[in-house]
DNA sequence: CTCCTGATGTCAGAATGCGACATCACTCGT
DNA sequence: ACGAGTGATGTCGCATTCTGACATCAGGAG
């Protein structure tokens, strides 16, 4: 017999999630979701550094996924455009990796939570921080990888939160490729001007 | 006599920038700066919610600029042309608010530091919200308002980045009229095509 | 003069997060 | 087969952040 329960870390991330919903994230202490997983409060922060980390380690994987996706683009296509690619991409990666019901539910407590959405923030400031990286390793200018990046990441993020609140879920790709649309729009408005 | 002495909430933020120039943000405690500024610690977090707020005191003044000057355009003129022309008023009038050294200070802390790049984000997304806000009350449609404000948020990020980091600065107003022309070209690229 | 208000202080305590050390089943080399 | 080492976990103690409840007390309103 093995000597602990294996997988400690799962049994962490699901415990935390459980009681989440159950309660509500300033409601479970750490020490909660440990007990719940079988598992001691300090052996939580050795797998997560903090309170917040539970929720956010998939983001790794999501980061890996859209970088991997860059890489692999033709070499011709504008930045913009590989990005979109890659979310759209990863988009689709993450629809087959996790049950709708889940996302909502993750969705639905860091848009309650600021202290969620402040780390959700500085993921995807992360996750732009890569992506712009990556572009760069494609031959793109530094200063415009950077912005792309930015610009990619609102697509992301627009398309994103579209498909986990629309009532009747299609595909976030489409919401993705939907989004780099509406952004063409704005940035091509012009003054509307008497004739 | 006053039975106080004035203003202990600038006496706290002074305190605060201070002690985290002189030992690092995480080596000064809220004891610390609340004995520097000849107060409690419980009366600290009577005016900051938490450690980092003292850090983020203008970012009210700076919001409600902004706003303001959102409203004031020119009611033709496209949506991410009014968010820029307004960043960049909002720049110009922090340039003569705040000593260039304490920007930078400011800048180099937040930077440093996870805990507050996190609320500097959150921050910058309730700034996001606003200038949505604002530019809906100009009549600019929902969906278009909060991409636009996405992306002027962008424009500003940058530019004030530039700002703070060149080495001989020149006027944020620039800085940021040039992120626009920049986010331009990069939504325009085109594919290369051979002919 | 008295009452009230509002800014501050005092105290106790919960929760987060960390360093140091203990435990103990399992594994590997011999 | 056996002893040393490894690695995941537990135990303990502590600093720090943040909150609730109550106390204090100068000055202003009546």
């Amino acid at each position: 017999m093995a000597r602990w329960e294996p997988d400690a870390r799962g049994r962490l991330e699901k415990a935390a999630m459980d009681l989440f919903i159950e309660r509500g994230y300033e409601r479970t202490t750490v020490s909660d979701i440990a007990a719940r997983a079988d598992l001691t409060e300090r052996t939580f922060f050795r797998y997560f550094a903090d309170k917040r980390e539970v929720l956010f380690s998939g983001s790794r994987d999501l980061e890996r996924t859209i970088v991997d996706h860059i890489a692999a683009a033709p070499p011709d296509l504008p930045p913009l455009d590989v990005l979109v690619a890659a979310y759209a991409a990863a988009g689709a990666w993450l629809e087959a990796l996790r049950d709708l019901e889940y996302v909502r539910a993750r969705y639905a407590l860091i848009t309650k939570h600021a202290e969620l959405r402040e780390r959700e923030l500085i993921k995807l400031a992360g996750l732009a921080g890569a992506t712009s990286a990556a572009l760069i390793a494609r031959g793109v200018p530094e200063a415009t990888a950077g912005l792309a990046a930015e610009l990619g990441l609102a697509v992301f993020k627009r398309g994103f939160e579209r498909w986990v609140t629309s009532r009747k879920p299609r595909d976030v790709a489409g919401h993705i490729r939907a989004a780099l649309a509406d952004v063409r729009g704005v940035v091509a408005a012009a003054p509307a001007r008497p004739r």
